[in-house]
DNA sequence: CTTTTTATTAGCAAATAAGCTAAATAGCTT
DNA sequence: AAGCTATTTAGCTTATTTGCTAATAAAAAG
Protein backbone atom coordinates (compact mmCIF):
# COMPACT_ATOMS: atom_id res chain seq x y z
CA UNK A 1 0.00 0.00 0.00
CA UNK A 2 1.49 3.45 -1.06
CA UNK A 3 1.61 6.07 2.23
CA UNK A 4 0.85 9.64 1.52
CA UNK A 5 5.01 9.98 1.08
CA UNK A 6 5.13 7.40 -1.71
CA UNK A 7 2.22 9.41 -3.58
CA UNK A 8 4.11 12.12 -3.34
CA UNK A 9 7.20 10.83 -4.76
CA UNK A 10 5.34 9.03 -7.86
CA UNK A 11 3.42 12.29 -8.87
CA UNK A 12 6.88 14.28 -8.43
CA UNK A 13 8.51 11.85 -11.07
CA UNK A 14 5.69 12.19 -13.37
CA UNK A 15 5.56 15.96 -12.79
CA UNK A 16 8.09 16.46 -15.03
CA UNK A 17 8.09 16.76 -18.97
CA UNK A 18 11.65 14.73 -19.30
CA UNK A 19 10.61 12.63 -16.62
CA UNK A 20 7.03 11.95 -18.05
CA UNK A 21 8.38 11.63 -21.77
CA UNK A 22 10.73 8.50 -20.75
CA UNK A 23 7.65 7.10 -19.03
CA UNK A 24 5.90 7.24 -21.86
CA UNK A 25 8.92 5.51 -23.94
CA UNK A 26 9.15 2.39 -21.60
CA UNK A 27 5.29 1.75 -22.05
CA UNK A 28 5.58 2.58 -25.66
CA UNK A 29 8.56 2.35 -27.06
CA UNK A 30 10.09 -0.86 -25.30
CA UNK A 31 8.86 -3.24 -23.27
CA UNK A 32 8.19 -6.95 -25.48
CA UNK A 33 9.51 -8.46 -23.28
CA UNK A 34 6.83 -7.79 -20.29
CA UNK A 35 3.69 -8.11 -22.51
CA UNK A 36 5.21 -11.73 -24.12
CA UNK A 37 6.11 -13.61 -21.13
CA UNK A 38 7.07 -16.70 -24.10
CA UNK A 39 9.96 -14.61 -24.73
CA UNK A 40 13.13 -14.80 -22.21
CA UNK A 41 14.86 -11.72 -20.96
CA UNK A 42 17.77 -12.51 -22.63
CA UNK A 43 15.90 -11.84 -26.05
CA UNK A 44 14.72 -8.51 -24.63
CA UNK A 45 15.15 -5.78 -27.33
CA UNK A 46 17.98 -3.98 -25.85
CA UNK A 47 17.29 -0.67 -28.22
CA UNK A 48 14.63 0.21 -26.06
CA UNK A 49 14.99 -1.57 -22.61
CA UNK A 50 18.34 -0.55 -21.46
CA UNK A 51 19.43 3.07 -20.07
CA UNK A 52 22.01 3.91 -22.77
CA UNK A 53 19.04 3.06 -25.35
CA UNK A 54 16.47 5.02 -23.69
CA UNK A 55 18.73 7.79 -23.67
CA UNK A 56 19.80 7.57 -27.55
CA UNK A 57 16.04 8.58 -28.21
CA UNK A 58 16.48 11.92 -25.91
CA UNK A 59 18.36 15.02 -26.39
CA UNK A 60 20.24 14.54 -23.08
CA UNK A 61 23.53 13.10 -21.93
CA UNK A 62 23.72 9.79 -20.66
CA UNK A 63 23.53 10.66 -17.10
CA UNK A 64 20.91 13.05 -17.24
CA UNK A 65 18.50 10.03 -17.86
CA UNK A 66 20.38 8.01 -15.42
CA UNK A 67 20.09 10.01 -12.54
CA UNK A 68 15.77 10.46 -14.22
CA UNK A 69 15.55 6.84 -13.73
CA UNK A 70 16.68 6.40 -10.78
CA UNK A 71 14.28 8.96 -9.31
CA UNK A 72 11.49 7.14 -10.98
CA UNK A 73 12.83 3.78 -9.66
CA UNK A 74 12.70 5.27 -5.90
CA UNK A 75 9.18 6.31 -7.19
CA UNK A 76 8.51 2.51 -7.92
CA UNK A 77 6.54 3.65 -11.38
CA UNK A 78 9.83 1.35 -13.16
CA UNK A 79 11.45 -1.26 -12.18
CA UNK A 80 15.28 -1.98 -12.96
CA UNK A 81 16.65 -5.52 -13.09
CA UNK A 82 20.67 -5.86 -13.73
CA UNK A 83 21.34 -9.03 -15.97
CA UNK A 84 24.63 -9.46 -17.51
CA UNK A 85 26.31 -5.80 -17.73
CA UNK A 86 22.42 -4.03 -18.93
CA UNK A 87 19.95 -2.91 -16.71
CA UNK A 88 16.37 -3.41 -18.28
CA UNK A 89 13.75 -0.86 -17.44
CA UNK A 90 10.02 -2.29 -17.36
CA UNK A 91 6.82 -0.21 -16.14
CA UNK A 92 5.74 -0.85 -12.16
CA UNK A 93 2.39 -2.06 -13.06
CA UNK A 94 1.63 -2.74 -9.23
CA UNK A 95 1.73 0.98 -8.68
CA UNK A 96 -0.08 1.90 -11.56
CA UNK A 97 -3.20 -0.43 -10.50
CA UNK A 98 -2.49 1.23 -7.32
CA UNK A 99 -2.55 4.93 -8.57
CA UNK A 100 -5.71 4.10 -11.20
CA UNK A 101 -7.38 2.73 -7.66
CA UNK A 102 -6.76 5.51 -5.70
CA UNK A 103 -8.01 8.30 -8.07
CA UNK A 104 -11.03 5.98 -8.97
CA UNK A 105 -11.69 5.62 -5.36
CA UNK A 106 -11.92 9.17 -5.21
CA UNK A 107 -14.49 9.98 -7.78
CA UNK A 108 -16.57 7.04 -6.50
CA UNK A 109 -16.98 8.00 -3.09
CA UNK A 110 -16.96 11.88 -3.80
CA UNK A 111 -19.72 10.91 -6.06
CA UNK A 112 -21.91 8.74 -3.85
CA UNK A 113 -21.42 11.76 -1.19
CA UNK A 114 -19.33 9.62 1.10
CA UNK A 115 -15.91 11.78 2.19
CA UNK A 116 -13.11 9.79 0.59
CA UNK A 117 -9.56 10.19 2.56
CA UNK A 118 -7.67 10.74 -0.99
CA UNK A 119 -4.58 10.10 1.58
CA UNK A 120 -5.78 7.95 4.56
CA UNK A 121 -2.14 7.79 6.33
CA UNK A 122 -1.32 10.13 9.08
CA UNK A 123 -1.58 13.91 8.27
CA UNK B 1 -9.42 15.62 -22.91
CA UNK B 2 -6.25 16.07 -21.26
CA UNK B 3 -3.16 16.31 -23.25
CA UNK B 4 0.38 15.94 -22.36
CA UNK B 5 1.21 19.18 -20.85
CA UNK B 6 -1.56 19.04 -18.95
CA UNK B 7 -1.19 16.30 -17.13
CA UNK B 8 2.25 16.99 -16.54
CA UNK B 9 1.04 19.66 -14.60
CA UNK B 10 -1.66 17.90 -12.93
CA UNK B 11 1.13 15.67 -11.82
CA UNK B 12 3.38 18.56 -10.80
CA UNK B 13 0.88 20.24 -8.60
CA UNK B 14 0.19 16.84 -6.46
CA UNK B 15 4.01 16.09 -6.36
CA UNK B 16 4.36 18.83 -3.72
CA UNK B 17 3.90 17.89 0.03
CA UNK B 18 2.02 21.14 0.93
CA UNK B 19 -0.15 21.13 -2.40
CA UNK B 20 -0.96 17.29 -1.31
CA UNK B 21 -1.77 18.08 1.77
CA UNK B 22 -3.58 21.02 0.79
CA UNK B 23 -5.70 18.88 -1.76
CA UNK B 24 -6.24 15.89 0.70
CA UNK B 25 -7.59 18.86 3.14
CA UNK B 26 -10.32 20.18 0.26
CA UNK B 27 -11.25 16.61 -0.01
CA UNK B 28 -11.87 15.60 3.76
CA UNK B 29 -12.43 18.71 5.60
CA UNK B 30 -14.50 21.03 3.62
CA UNK B 31 -16.88 20.06 0.84
CA UNK B 32 -20.34 19.92 2.37
CA UNK B 33 -21.05 21.92 -0.63
CA UNK B 34 -20.30 20.18 -3.67
CA UNK B 35 -21.78 17.07 -1.78
CA UNK B 36 -24.95 18.75 -0.58
CA UNK B 37 -26.53 20.10 -4.04
CA UNK B 38 -29.41 20.75 -1.75
CA UNK B 39 -27.40 22.75 0.22
CA UNK B 40 -27.01 26.43 -1.27
CA UNK B 41 -23.71 27.86 -1.79
CA UNK B 42 -23.92 30.46 0.78
CA UNK B 43 -24.42 28.27 3.26
CA UNK B 44 -21.11 27.36 2.42
CA UNK B 45 -19.05 26.73 6.51
CA UNK B 46 -16.79 29.12 5.33
CA UNK B 47 -14.22 27.55 7.85
CA UNK B 48 -13.30 24.82 5.30
CA UNK B 49 -13.84 26.16 1.75
CA UNK B 50 -12.43 29.42 1.52
CA UNK B 51 -8.13 30.21 1.03
CA UNK B 52 -8.23 32.04 4.21
CA UNK B 53 -9.90 28.87 6.39
CA UNK B 54 -7.37 26.35 4.24
CA UNK B 55 -4.30 28.59 5.29
CA UNK B 56 -5.59 28.38 9.27
CA UNK B 57 -4.73 24.75 9.25
CA UNK B 58 -1.50 25.65 7.65
CA UNK B 59 1.77 26.70 9.28
CA UNK B 60 1.94 29.13 6.14
CA UNK B 61 1.95 32.41 5.31
CA UNK B 62 -1.88 33.26 3.93
CA UNK B 63 0.38 34.90 0.58
CA UNK B 64 2.18 31.04 -0.06
CA UNK B 65 -1.46 28.68 -0.10
CA UNK B 66 -2.69 31.68 -2.46
CA UNK B 67 0.15 30.73 -4.73
CA UNK B 68 -0.36 26.64 -4.12
CA UNK B 69 -4.47 27.12 -5.07
CA UNK B 70 -3.53 29.25 -8.06
CA UNK B 71 -0.98 26.37 -8.97
CA UNK B 72 -4.17 23.88 -8.57
CA UNK B 73 -6.12 25.88 -10.38
CA UNK B 74 -4.36 25.94 -13.47
CA UNK B 75 -4.16 21.94 -12.52
CA UNK B 76 -7.55 21.92 -13.15
CA UNK B 77 -7.42 19.97 -10.13
CA UNK B 78 -9.52 22.40 -7.91
CA UNK B 79 -12.31 24.92 -9.13
CA UNK B 80 -12.54 28.52 -7.57
CA UNK B 81 -15.53 30.43 -7.57
CA UNK B 82 -16.06 33.38 -6.47
CA UNK B 83 -19.18 34.80 -4.61
CA UNK B 84 -19.26 38.30 -2.83
CA UNK B 85 -15.87 38.63 -1.22
CA UNK B 86 -14.39 35.26 -0.80
CA UNK B 87 -13.34 32.00 -2.72
CA UNK B 88 -14.63 28.62 -2.49
CA UNK B 89 -12.84 25.99 -3.27
CA UNK B 90 -13.46 22.60 -4.59
CA UNK B 91 -11.85 19.54 -5.99
CA UNK B 92 -12.16 19.63 -9.45
CA UNK B 93 -13.85 15.95 -10.04
CA UNK B 94 -13.73 15.90 -14.15
CA UNK B 95 -9.77 16.27 -13.85
CA UNK B 96 -9.95 13.10 -11.45
CA UNK B 97 -11.89 11.21 -13.44
CA UNK B 98 -9.74 11.52 -16.56
CA UNK B 99 -6.59 10.64 -14.80
CA UNK B 100 -8.36 7.87 -12.98
CA UNK B 101 -9.27 6.65 -16.42
CA UNK B 102 -6.01 7.55 -18.09
CA UNK B 103 -3.90 4.73 -15.25
CA UNK B 104 -7.06 2.48 -15.29
CA UNK B 105 -6.68 2.14 -19.23
CA UNK B 106 -2.75 1.61 -19.03
CA UNK B 107 -3.02 -1.11 -16.44
CA UNK B 108 -5.89 -2.85 -18.23
CA UNK B 109 -4.08 -2.56 -21.49
CA UNK B 110 -0.92 -3.57 -20.51
CA UNK B 111 -2.32 -6.12 -19.16
CA UNK B 112 -4.36 -7.43 -21.96
CA UNK B 113 -1.01 -7.39 -24.08
CA UNK B 114 -2.04 -4.02 -25.87
CA UNK B 115 0.74 -1.76 -25.85
CA UNK B 116 -0.79 0.99 -24.39
CA UNK B 117 -0.25 4.87 -25.10
CA UNK B 118 0.49 6.29 -21.64
CA UNK B 119 -0.76 9.99 -23.51
CA UNK B 120 -1.78 9.93 -27.08
CA UNK B 121 -0.63 13.28 -28.01
CA UNK B 122 2.24 14.05 -30.03
CA UNK B 123 5.70 13.94 -29.00
C1' DC C 1 45.00 -8.33 -19.13
C1' DT C 2 43.60 -4.50 -21.89
C1' DT C 3 39.81 -2.38 -24.14
C1' DT C 4 35.03 -1.59 -24.76
C1' DT C 5 30.42 -1.27 -23.18
C1' DT C 6 27.10 0.03 -19.74
C1' DA C 7 25.88 2.66 -16.06
C1' DT C 8 26.68 5.54 -11.81
C1' DT C 9 28.79 9.14 -8.89
C1' DA C 10 30.80 13.72 -8.05
C1' DG C 11 30.93 18.33 -8.58
C1' DC C 12 29.48 22.38 -10.76
C1' DA C 13 26.31 26.16 -13.02
C1' DA C 14 21.88 27.76 -14.28
C1' DA C 15 17.05 27.64 -13.78
C1' DT C 16 13.01 26.91 -11.11
C1' DA C 17 10.37 26.60 -6.97
C1' DA C 18 8.93 27.69 -2.32
C1' DG C 19 8.85 30.40 1.34
C1' DC C 20 8.58 35.22 3.48
C1' DT C 21 6.97 40.34 4.24
C1' DA C 22 5.01 44.47 2.46
C1' DA C 23 1.91 46.56 -0.59
C1' DA C 24 -2.09 46.54 -3.54
C1' DT C 25 -6.85 45.35 -4.91
C1' DA C 26 -11.60 44.37 -4.36
C1' DG C 27 -15.69 43.83 -2.15
C1' DC C 28 -18.40 44.19 2.14
C1' DT C 29 -20.15 46.89 6.31
C1' DT C 30 -21.04 50.72 8.86
C1' DA D 1 -16.08 57.52 2.73
C1' DA D 2 -13.62 54.90 6.26
C1' DG D 3 -12.51 50.75 7.85
C1' DC D 4 -12.90 45.67 7.71
C1' DT D 5 -12.27 41.14 5.38
C1' DA D 6 -10.51 38.27 1.73
C1' DT D 7 -7.23 37.61 -1.61
C1' DT D 8 -3.49 38.59 -4.91
C1' DT D 9 0.78 40.75 -6.61
C1' DA D 10 5.60 42.25 -6.12
C1' DG D 11 10.00 41.67 -4.75
C1' DC D 12 13.21 39.27 -2.27
C1' DT D 13 16.01 35.08 -0.24
C1' DT D 14 16.98 30.36 0.16
C1' DA D 15 16.50 25.69 -1.30
C1' DT D 16 15.84 22.37 -4.78
C1' DT D 17 16.03 20.67 -9.36
C1' DT D 18 17.91 19.93 -13.83
C1' DG D 19 21.28 19.92 -16.84
C1' DC D 20 26.36 19.35 -18.00
C1' DT D 21 31.31 17.20 -18.05
C1' DA D 22 34.78 14.40 -15.95
C1' DA D 23 35.85 10.58 -13.33
C1' DT D 24 34.77 5.99 -11.54
C1' DA D 25 33.00 1.12 -11.41
C1' DA D 26 31.84 -3.23 -13.07
C1' DA D 27 31.05 -6.58 -16.35
C1' DA D 28 31.93 -8.41 -21.23
C1' DA D 29 34.67 -9.02 -25.14
C1' DG D 30 38.73 -9.45 -27.45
Amino acid sequence: MLNMEDKIKIFKALGNETRFKIFKNIFTGGYACSIDDSQPKDDIIAQATCVTSIAEQFDFALPTISRHLKEMKDAKIITMTKSKNKIYIEPNIKTMKEIAECFGKLVEEYESGVVYQFDNTKR
